[in-house]
DNA sequence: TCGTAAAACCTATCATACAGGTTTCAGAAG
DNA sequence: CTTCTGAAACCTGTATGATAGGTTTTACGA
């Protein structure tokens, strides 16, 4: 092992990757736009239609374009897919821990809190709320209470009216579906559990006031008991 | 148009993309660990080797494995790159604007500042204020004090121990060197400029002090300054 | 034991083929 | 003139086979 490992020479698919990325940011294309097809991609850069379908596999995996049987490629919708699975990666090899995790959220959505209080419409303030009373209502089936525990999280990113925190609250989705029994496993009693849903409730009402500092406030407190519920378990 | 528009019905890359990340959980790979060759794939999962490599390549993309000429696979480490690029799709087409990526990473920045006082190493401390000083001193050179803007950014994430806030600051990278030189030109006197400088010499004090809440307020007043400054300039 | 060169292995790219999905367009029907 | 329809043209998904050139392993000789 002398050599320093050289770099691929020809990385044909790399520049594909970029040429057709250009391509989208050059012609100013829009979600829902067509690309050209891959023949014709493939004249143009002049490669094999092997090298522009590995590059287009590539852009379709981080959700920059759309691939379907027949149609041609498009530009795609923002979509939290690709940070998503970038996390799952981190917590499965080891890079990343659950507590992380939680610091990362609980620092994030005291924000999207507050500002879902100054922000939300009436229609997000239902919504928010109606998925709180879900956690509430469904108790004994901890399948639904989770499921309306992360679309309410959620559902306050987006009534923050930022993408972005939308699109991060969103990635944190698939490991929450992993670790969020352990969190309720934890919380032994009925008592516990009930509380828990309750916090939300208030969560959901101080933002359906519009009271940022006590949204805040709430969410905060939420994380922290989740957290302890985890470090209690033992399994952070 | 009458059709509903159906699923592909035969997804075979993305079968093997869920596989292959699949066959990385369950045989608990880490980074650097290699994956079976394309060959083996094929046959193990009976599709042909057109199709494993659309699904690594699909995986590459999200740096969960890296490639090479005649290497097998091997599992990556945990990269911005994704990410990044989703960043910068999503501000290309028009789906996130600057304010809301400043939003964002002010939130998430006064954390890590906060984080950071509290957890850095000496040598971590060393770094960010030799960043802090470069700025000042290549006050002439706007490349050179962004490139130093934005390390000493990721600096801190990183003395943050936290990985997921370094991911994400390490992917606002892309878009700030895109959107930097608008606030450096929208501060128009050389005290204006020297005074951002400073504000980054301050906060690097104030992490070397271990002081988090300072350093929390100064680097919130920082991303108040500049988001003043752009909303000045009218470009955002 | 150690180093080295050949052998075996592997990936990157290209060309070609075909099944089946999608879009377009001309012509028929109203 | 508009609307519908079906065929034609277009396009993607997958498979096979081939070759250049990079990497790892192996076996042999010092």
């Amino acid at each position: 092992m002398l050599e320093p490992q050289g770099q691929i020479r020809s990385d044909y698919v790399g520049g594909a990757v970029t040429a057709i990325a250009r391509l989208i940011r050059d012609r100013d294309l829009k979600p829902g736009d067509r690309l050209p097809a891959e023949g014709t991609l493939s004249k143009e850069l002049q490669v094999s239609r092997t090298v522009i379908r590995e590059a287009l596999r590539s852009l379709a995996a981080l959700h920059l374009v759309q691939l379907g049987a027949g149609k041609r490629p498009t530009v795609a919708q923002l979509d939290d897919d690709a940070f998503s699975l970038t996390i799952e990666h981190g917590v499965v090899t080891d890079q990343i821990d659950i507590q992380q995790i939680y610091e990362a959220r609980r620092t994030i959505e005291a924000r999207t809190a507050a500002l879902a209080a100054l922000r939300r419409t009436d229609a997000e303030a239902r919504a928010i709320s109606a998925h709180a009373r879900a956690m509430l209502e469904r108790r004994n089936d901890p399948r639904k209470v989770m499921e309306h525990d992360i679309a309410l999280h959620l559902a306050i990113a987006h009534a923050s009216c930022n993408p972005l925190f939308a699109l991060i609250i969103g990635a944190f989705g698939g490991v929450t579906r992993q670790t969020w029994p352990i969190g309720w496993k934890s919380r032994t009693s009925d008592d516990e559990r009930q509380a828990m849903s309750e916090l939300h409730v208030a969560i959901a009402d101080a933002i359906a006031a519009g009271e940022p500092t006590a949204a805040a406030r709430l969410m905060d407190e939420h994380f922290d008991q989740s957290i302890k519920a985890l470090l209690r378990a033992g399994l952070i």
